[in-house]
DNA sequence: CACTTTCTTGAGTAATCGTTCAAGAATAAT
DNA sequence: ATTATTCTTGAACGATTACTCAAGAAAGTG
């Protein structure tokens, strides 16, 4: 909060004006967070079709200069004590592990990887993947692009 | 340090005699639980072979009814701030993964996966996706055991 | 046994935490 | 221009935080 209040230059009681509450606040925070993260991969599908979105997306995670390089919807998971947040958290993740889902289903459909494959279950290990990468990320001894370029080629041995 | 001061029930001036300060506690916590972590992976070795122990330590982690399920290197690595212990949290997890580097190479001259693996790409994948899949253990709507199952026979496709 | 060392306690401290609210400032509506 | 509404502020609040220390209790030693 203080940390907000200096870059917002605002006092707390705006702050809470707005959002009601510190945990409001980051479930606010968290919803909006959620809904870039899908904009930007349905913008990467647009441009790479749906294995060349996924792709696209593990490979941009590995050159992304944010300071946490981690997922935000996870960092909440593991830290949060059980409640609304929490809960929120691990919505959001499921959404996003659908709309992976439905990135393989389209992929299925236009060719790009075999039919015998169930879509679902390679989102649900995808997101895991993805999970794996990005808290990867935050060591300093790891290359980053190295296990992202693994993840990616892994995509395509589903032909 | 509330809840250890009631588990242990000690007063907070005995546990800074013991250990300086919070950070030193939980450097101290978080060595030994690199270390138990290690030596439960000997052990397994020991039982299973080199393949077989990163097969059954993937498949024990879906079984494990420890609270936190994700892996506590992991959780300090992306919440503490930068400065010594997260530099321990990094640290340990390279140690980690080394672990698995001979684990692999092991594997290899056993003949139990294909020579032309790279053992420490190898590690350095799969401690990602043990990373991974440990963070999903936290989300109450995936399949633990499904998730692990496809980590575990992942490992036997090296052949 | 007395005596030294180690461990534990009770009672504190200063700082920070999330939060509230009456009153003032800025903006919009009439 | 006046009123009504929204936004912001300054100054606090009780609770919790990490931490300290003199004094007492327990354990080990000769």
């Amino acid at each position: 909060m203080k940390d907000l209040e200096q870059v917002l230059d605002l006092r707390p009681g705006s702050i809470y004006a707005a959002f009601g509450s510190k945990d409001g606040l980051f479930a606010s925070a968290l919803d909006r967070y959620a809904e870039t993260g899908a904009a930007r991969l349905a913008e990467l599908r647009d441009q790479h079709g749906p294995l060349g979105a996924l792709k696209a997306h593990a490979m941009a995670l590995a050159d992304d200069p944010a300071p946490a390089r981690a997922c935000m919807l996870v960092k909440t998971l593991l830290e949060a004590p059980e409640g609304p947040v929490r809960d929120a958290a691990a919505a959001n993740l499921r959404s996003m592990e659908t709309v992976f889902a439905s990135l393989f289903r389209e992929a299925q459909a236009a060719g790009e990887i075999a039919a015998h494959h169930d879509p679902d279950r390679l989102a649900r290990r995808h997101q895991s993947d993805i999970t794996g990468l990005r808290a990867t990320l935050e060591r300093p001894d790891v290359d980053a692009t190295a296990l992202a370029t693994e993840i990616a080629d892994g995509l395509d041995t589903l032909r």
